[in-house]
RNA sequence: GCCGACGUAGCUCAGCUGGUAGAGCACUUCACUCGUAAUGAAGGGGUCCGGGGUUCGAGUCCCCGCGUCGGCUCCA
C-alpha cells in the first residue's frame, strides 16, 4: 500500500509492514527516535501492522512530537508505575491507569491496613528507574476475552475482570467484543487500549506528585481507591520546568494573594464564608458597583429580596426536593426555614406581586444577592467554593418570542464584562438531566432557543449531554485558574417551568393571560469566585480601578506627614483610596512595604515636592517616574479609575 | 460526604527517638528624620486546633471531633 508522509512524500510499503518499517524506511535516524506511528489521526504502536484501506497518512511520532509524544510515554509511565506497585506491595490490586493533562494518573486499591503518602514516593520511584533502565518493551498481544478473564481472575484482579466484563457487555450488538489487548512490559501485563512507546527507556524523566481518593468508576457508592499522580518528560530540564512552573502558580494562589494583600481571611467560626477586610470590601463593592452600572445601562433593574423563607416556597420551586440537603434549614415559630441558597424563587415570587403587561417585558431584575449554600466539607476551596457568596444574579422575564433577543443580549453583556478583564473564556451548553422537572416538549424548546442564540451569535461552544439544571437547559461561561482547573463564571438558563410552578402571568395584547419565561443569568458567578480569578489572573496586580490599595503617600521625613496628610485629604475625598505611610521609617522601607502591597501608586514627598505643590511618583514594578503637580496626578487618576483602565503604564507622562 | 496529608505567636515556619516552647517578619517603645525595595536597639505576645486516653511526664504517642490542603463525588 502507499502511504502519504506530512512533506507530500510518497512511501510504498508492502502489506503487514508496521509502522517501525515504515519509519526505517523513511531513514535510520527516525527509526532510532520513532516512538509511535500515526495513521490517518490514529496512533499505532511501531510493532503492530499498518491498517490498510484509508487515506494513509502517516506521521512518525518522536520526542519532538509535542504532547502526543508526551502522552505516549506518560501512559507508559503509569504502567511502570503499577508494575513498581505490585512488586513493592503484595495483595495490592490496580484498576485503571492513564495519561492526563500534564501527567498521569493509576488508580489502586490497596490492601486493608496500608496507607500510601507522599513519603513512600522515592522508593516505588526507585522501582521504576530499574523498570526504566532495564529498557523493557512494551509488547502488545490481542487475546480471547476468556483468556484475559482467567488470567486476571487467576491474579486476584478483581478490578480489571470487572473492566473487561464491562466491555464485552457494553459492546455495540454489531460489534462485539471477542478479544482485549494486553500489554507487557517485564513481568507486567496490563489491560490497555494502548499505544506505547517502544520500551520502558523512553521515558528520560518522571516523577510521583500526589497521593489523592477516587472513587472506582467514578461513583461515589463505590469504593474509594487510590490514586497517585505522576508526570513524565523527555528530558529532566523540560520535567523541572514544569514543577517550576507549578511553583509559581502556587505563588499566584488566590489564597496567598488575598493573605499577602490583606483582602480576605477565613476562620474555623465560619468555614466556606471569607471574612472580607477593608481592602478586600473594597475590591467586591467596585464589582458590585461594576454590575450595577453595566446593568443600568442595558435596562436591568434592581430588586431586594429577603433571606430566609418558609419551605413552602422551596416546594414551589422544587429546591425542597432536590436539594434540601444543601440548604440551611431553621425553625421558627414551627414553620420550617430555609436561608436563600438561590435568588429565583425570591424573584419568581417578586413578580407574582404585581400585575404585568406585555408592555413591561422583558422585565430584567438584578440583585447582588447573599445566598448561602451547605456545601459539603470536602469541596470548599479558597474563594472559588464557599458556602457563602453574593452573585450578580439576574432574571430575565419576557415572553417567548423574546427569548433569543435576550440570550443574544445576556451574551454579550457577559463579554462586554470579562473584556474588562481581558478574561479568556468557553462557552457550554448543558442539555437536559436525568433528573428534571418539565415536559420534554419544553425541553426541547428550551434547549433550541439556546442554540439558536449561540448560533445567531456565531459563538463556538462544546456540548454538556445532561449537564443542564433541574427547571432547563444552560450556556455556561467557564475560565481556568492559575494551576490550570477550571471554573464557571457565568451562566445563562433558560426556564419554563418556574413560571408554570409559581403560575406567573402577564396580560397580553389580547387581553388574556399569558406565562412568561424565565432567563436566569449571572456573569462573574459569585463576586468571591470572581475576585479569586481576578487575583490570579492579574498575579495579584489588580487594575487600579480595583486595587484594594490605590494611592499610598510617602513622607521622607516627619516634617512632610503635614503635606502627606493633605495630599491624602484632597484624595480620599474624591473616593480615591488612599493612604498615609506617617511611620517613623526610612523612605527605602516604605516603598519596600508598597511594593509587597502591589499598590499601584507610590507617592515620595520631600522638602522639593512640598515647596513645589508636587508629588513624586512612583509606579508598582515600574519605578520612579518622575514628579508632576499634585492636581496633575490627581487628575490622571481619576481618569484612569473613572474609565476603569486595565493598564496604567505611562499614567504619570503626557 | 469519601481517601490521604497537615494543624506550633498576627504571618511564614523550626522543634531528633516523649523531659512542660523557638526563629524571621509583623506589633509596641526608644533612638535615628532618612530621596525610590528592609536603620538600630529593647520589649510584649503562645489554652502548641478542641476533647479524651497512655505515661512519673505529651507540642511530640493513641482515639474521637473540628478546620485546612491535595484529589474524588457534588456544584440549583
Amino acid at each position: 500500500m502507499e502511504y502519504l508522509l506530512p512533506n507530500g512524500d510518497r512511501l510504498s510499503l508492502p502489506d503487514g509492514a508496521t509502522g517501525a518499517d515504515a519509519a526505517a524506511a523513511i531513514g535510520p535516524g527516525l527509526a532510532r527516535a520513532a516512538l509511535a506511528i500515526k495513521v490517518d489521526g490514529v496512533t499505532y504502536d511501531l510493532a503492530r501492522p499498518l491498517p490498510t484501506g484509508g487515506e494513509g497518512r502517516i506521521e512518525i511520532l518522536t520526542e519532538r512530537s509535542g504532547e502526543e509524544a508526551l502522552e505516549l510515554i506518560r501512559h507508559d509511565a503509569a504502567h511502570v508505575f503499577a508494575e513498581a506497585m505490585l512488586e513493592l506491595y503484595p495483595g495490592v490490586q490496580i484498576s485503571i491507569g492513564a495519561p492526563i493533562e500534564n501527567g498521569f494518573y493509576y488508580d489502586l486499591d490497596l490492601p486493608d491496613g496500608v496507607t500510601l503518602n507522599e513519603e513512600d514516593f522515592p522508593a516505588i520511584e526507585a522501582r521504576m528507574r530499574e523498570h526504566i533502565e532495564a529498557d523493557e518493551p512494551f509488547v502488545r498481544e490481542d487475546v480471547p476475552v476468556a483468556v484475559a478473564l482467567d488470567r486476571y481472575r487467576g491474579a486476584g484482579q478483581s478490578y480489571k475482570v470487572e473492566l473487561i466484563e464491562d466491555l464485552v457487555k457494553n459492546a455495540p450488538a454489531d460489534a462485539p467484543v471477542e478479544t482485549v489487548s494486553l500489554y507487557t512490559n517485564g513481568d507486567f501485563v496490563d489491560l490497555c487500549r494502548g499505544p506505547h512507546a517502544p520500551t520502558t527507556k523512553r521515558i528520560r524523566a518522571f516523577k510521583l506528585q500526589s497521593v489523592a481518593g477516587a472513587y472506582w468508576r467514578g461513583d461515589s457508592n463505590r469504593k474509594m481507591l487510590t490514586r497517585v499522580y505522576g508526570t513524565a518528560f523527555f528530558s529532566q530540564r523540560e520535567l523541572d520546568e514544569h514543577l517550576e512552573r507549578l511553583e509559581r502558580a502556587r505563588q499566584n494562589d488566590h489564597r496567598r494573594l488575598g493573605q499577602q494583600l490583606g483582602m480576605f481571611a477565613f476562620s474555623e467560626v465560619s468555614p466556606g464564608a471569607a471574612f472580607w477586610f477593608p481592602g478586600g470590601a473594597a475590591v467586591f463593592n467596585e464589582l458590585v458597583r461594576l454590575s450595577r452600572e453595566m446593568g443600568r445601562d442595558r435596562g436591568y433593574v434592581e430588586a431586594k429580596t429577603p433571606q430566609v423563607y418558609d419551605s413552602s416556597l422551596w416546594k414551589t420551586s422544587g429546591h425542597w426536593d432536590k436539594y434540601d440537603a444543601n440548604m440551611f434549614v431553621t425553625e421558627y415559630e414551627e414553620q420550617q426555614m430555609a436561608l436563600k441558597p438561590m435568588n429565583c424563587p425570591g424573584h419568581a415570587k417578586l413578580f407574582s406581586m404585581q400585575p404585568h403587561s406585555y408592555r413591561d417585558l422583558p422585565l430584567r431584575l438584578w440583585e447582588p444577592g447573599l445566598l448561602h449554600r451547605r456545601e459539603p466539607s470536602g469541596t470548599l476551596h479558597g474563594l472559588l467554593r464557599v458556602r457563602h457568596f453574593a452573585q450578580d444574579d439576574s432574571h430575565i422575564f419576557c415572553t417567548e418570542d423574546q427569548i433569543q433577543e435576550e440570550v443574544a443580549g445576556v451574551l454579550q453583556f457577559a463579554f462586554d464584562t470579562y473584556r474588562l478583564f481581558e478574561l479568556d473564556v468557553r462557552l457550554e451548553l448543558s442539555t437536559r438531566p436525568e433528573q428534571r422537572i418539565g415536559s420534554d416538549e419544553l425541553w426541547d424548546r428550551s434547549e433550541a432557543a439556546l442554540e439558536s442564540a449561540l448560533a445567531g451569535l456565531g459563538l463556538e461552544y462544546t456540548i454538556n449531554e445532561g449537564d443542564g439544571a433541574f427547571y432547563g437547559p444552560k450556556i455556561d461561561i467557564h475560565m481556568t485558574d492559575s494551576l490550570g482547573r477550571s471554573w464557571q463564571l457565568g451562566t445563562c438558563q433558560l426556564d419554563y417551568n418556574m413560571p408554570e410552578r409559581f403560575g406567573l402571568a402577564y396580560t397580553g395584547a389580547d387581553n388574556a393571560e399569558h406565562r412568561p419565561v424565565m432567563i436566569h443569568r449571572a456573569l462573574m458567578g459569585s463576586y468571591e469566585r470572581f475576585i479569586g480569578i481576578l487575583l490570579e489572573h492579574f498575579g495579584g496586580e489588580l487594575p487600579v480601578w480595583l486595587a484594594p490599595l490605590q494611592v499610598i503617600v510617602l513622607p521622607i521625613a516627619d516634617r512632610h506627614n503635614s503635606y502627606g496628610r493633605s495630599l491624602r485629604d484632597r484624595m480620599a475625598a474624591l473616593d480615591i483610596r488612599v493612604e498615609l505611610d506617617d511611620r517613623t521609617e526610612s523612605v527605602g522601607r516604605k516603598i519596600r512595604d508598597a511594593e509587597v502591597r502591589k499598590v499601584p501608586f507610590m507617592l515620595v514627598i520631600g522638602d522639593r515636592e512640598q515647596a513645589s505643590g508636587e508629588v513624586g511618583v512612583r509606579e508598582h514594578r515600574a519605578g520612579d517616574v518622575g514628579a508632576v503637580p499634585a492636581e496633575e496626578f490627581i487628575r490622571r487618576i481619576s481618569e484612569l479609575i473613572a474609565t476603569r483602565a486595565l493598564r496604567h503604564d505611562r499614567a504619570s507622562e503626557g
